[in-house]
RNA sequence: UGCCUGAUGGUGUAAAGGUAGCACAGCAGUUUUUGGUACUGUUAGUCUUGGUUCGAAUCCAGGUCGGGUAACCA
């Protein structure tokens, strides 16, 4: 098989940058997060392109955090981008802040003013509104845009000396009033911001606007590639202007289409509401698309990492098949995940022909699919749970589990034939009898008899309880951004089901963290952060695939 | 309404003028001590109208539809 993966259209334009020879054979890019929010799995594509550009082509990729907006931005965020990175699993060639460069930035101010280039402007906020004009109208020109350069120097050292209040003047690139490019119509580059700023504190009063920071940032670290989304298109004529008059290093922005995943959200304000109301636990809640909320989910990073990759980089809209990412967690935790046997909605089974202080040990493979995964030992008695789905009263013809005088396996353990069962007077059933064969152990059956059912269970006299938190997708739409009403009227009122008195394997007791796990027929779980030694918790990171619920749904 | 973008099965993504392929999802089956996994088969697609060409998803022209864009946010 000839394994000739194609070239997305980013690695296209770098292999052709690598053929000429256009930076000496070197491929620089960045991540340039904003410190105001937590990093979520959209912005997990855009670090999987940054840093995997750079991994593939042997070059570099700054971590660049874009801190011009003191007002907005906390070192708290930083914090928690860095973690969710390295978490990722990538390595930033250095860590620069946009901040580090207001000294130079002030300067290339400084230089446009020189030239003629830059003016400072009176007008109140509306009033540039209003000469701005719309798409379908020019705009006009301001009052101030003739101000002389000497005039424009002097009051932008005011400005920055702290003369004027916030609001008072900004600094104007002077370019065409009149462009079809609402961006190139005199765009705002320097405002005042009297605010303390997470790293500069108060050297500071006023602070460059994207547009003046982020091209003269890449610039600065001579970044040859700066890749963003699809939304920063018209900014690029600008991002070309200024670069050109400022005469600095020629870095490049490219844009691709942000990645959306069916039923998931991923604007910080959307987010940041339902964290504030409440809607989820916080920003790690394992329902968020946060990569935080994904981490304690129970989300691998390499199958982040995986699903991006198999997604693809092309600049149409998209939305992602949000099966696609659980298929690729799916594949990962069935090679890793250590099998384990959980009872969540238990009703009692009881073995006829055992008696009440009778013990049986049994051996269970850990991941039969790993070799060396080794086994773990189970006990087997008289009063076991299973269940209350594997029961039926009257089970249709193709119910393989167990039902009166029908016959299943218990995994790693006997076959088993149902007697009788008793139920409450609700007609809740309480209570399952059956006989099992001993000749029929697990691996050493001599019994002759084939079963086409086998379903888990759980020694009642070791089993241990704990918390299980199942998990489900957030919202019920696709998109709920798109439905008419609130977003928040189609949050999932199941996105989770807390299950109090779960029954657990005595072995899960001692799991990690990290661990992860497939409780057998279940799902793949991990234990939650705020698990204590009492009180242990598992968050449900997807089901195992059901065919069994398909075809009850099709009836 | 201006400018900028984009359009390939249900979803995502390939095919650089020469067999429309891959993955997920779906469907059918085989295997199975997880109704999981694995494996096999299968349904289904080039927005539209013209043009260029022996030949067009690809090039050209018009149209249609989608997205972005009018913060002292990034």
């Amino acid at each position: 098989m000839s394994e000739e993966k194609s070239l997305n259209f980013l690695e296209e334009i770098i292999e052709e940058d690598l053929k000429n020879n256009t930076h000496q054979g070197r491929v620089h890019t960045r991540f340039p997060p904003e410190p105001n929010g937590y990093l979520h799995i959209g912005h997990a594509k855009s670090i999987c392109v940054n840093f995997g550009l750079a991994q593939k082509y042997n070059g570099k990729c700054n971590l660049r955090f874009d801190d011009t907006n003191p007002s907005t931005e906390e070192t708290a965020y930083v914090e928690s981008i860095k973690t969710d990175i390295e978490w990722l699993g990538f390595k930033w060639d250095h860590e620069y802040y946009t901040s580090d460069y207001f000294g130079t930035l002030y300067q290339y101010a400084q230089q446009l003013i020189l030239k003629g280039l830059a003016y400072v402007d009176d007008s109140t906020a509306e009033e540039m509104a209003t000469l701005k004009g719309t798409p379908t109208t020019v705009g006009v020109n301001s009052p101030y845009r003739n101000r002389s350069i000497e005039e424009n120097a002097q009051l932008f050292e005011e400005m920055r000396a702290g003369k004027y209040p916030d609001g008072a003047k900004v600094l104007r690139a002077k370019i065409d009033m009149k462009h079809d490019n609402m961006l190139m119509r005199d765009p705002v580059i320097y405002r005042i911001k009297h605010a303390h700023h997470h790293r500069t504190g108060d050297a500071w009063c006023i602070y460059p606007m994207y547009d003046f920071a982020h091209g003269q940032s890449d610039s600065i670290e001579e970044i040859t590639h700066s890749i963003c989304t699809m939304e920063f298109i018209p900014h690029r004529e600008l991002y070309d202007w200024l670069i050109e008059k400022l005469e600095i290093f020629p870095s490049h922005q490219y844009e691709f289409a942000r990645g959306n995943v069916s039923y998931m959200v991923t604007s910080k304000r959307r987010l940041l509401q339902l964290v504030k109301e409440n809607h989820v636990a916080g920003w790690d809640d394992p329902r968020m698309p946060t990569i935080s909320g994904l981490r304690r989910r129970g989300y691998t990073p390499a199958s982040i990492r995986t699903f991006w990759e198999h997604v693809g980089v092309a600049k149409r809209d998209n939305t992602i098949d949000i099966n696609l990412l659980e298929f690729y967690i799916r594949e990962e935790l069935n090679k890793v995940a250590l099998r384990r046997m959980a009872v969540l909605d238990p009703i009692k089974l009881i073995i006829n022909n055992l008696d009440e202080h009778e013990s049986i040990s049994l051996q269970a493979e850990n991941n039969h699919e790993v070799e060396n995964a080794g086994e773990r030992t189970i006990s087997f008695s008289k009063n076991l749970w299973i269940e209350r789905d594997d029961f039926m009263e009257n089970p249709p013809n193709k119910y393989f589990r167990l039902g009166p005088g029908l016959k299943v396996r218990l995994k790693h353990a006997f076959i088993i034939a149902c007697t009788h069962f008793t139920k409450d007077q609700n007609g809740q059933i309480t209570e399952v009898y059956a006989d099992y064969y001993p000749e029929s152990k697990s691996g050493q059956d001599t019994s002759g008899i084939k079963v086409k059912g086998v379903i888990h269970w759980l020694d009642a006299s070791s089993a241990k309880q704990a918390e299980v938190r199942l998990y489900d997708r957030l919202f019920t739409v696709e998109d709920p951004t798109s439905e008419t009403g609130d977003f928040k009227d189609y949050i999932n009122p199941n996105s989770l089901t807390i299950i109090q008195n779960a029954w657990i394997e005595p072995a899960l007791t001692s799991a990690s963290l990290e661990d992860k796990f497939q409780f057998l027929r279940l799902g793949y779980f991990c234990k939650d952060r705020n698990s204590t030694n009492e009180h242990i918790i598992f968050n449900r990171t997807v089901g195992l695939k059901d065919s069994w619920a398909k075809e009850v749904k099709k009836g």
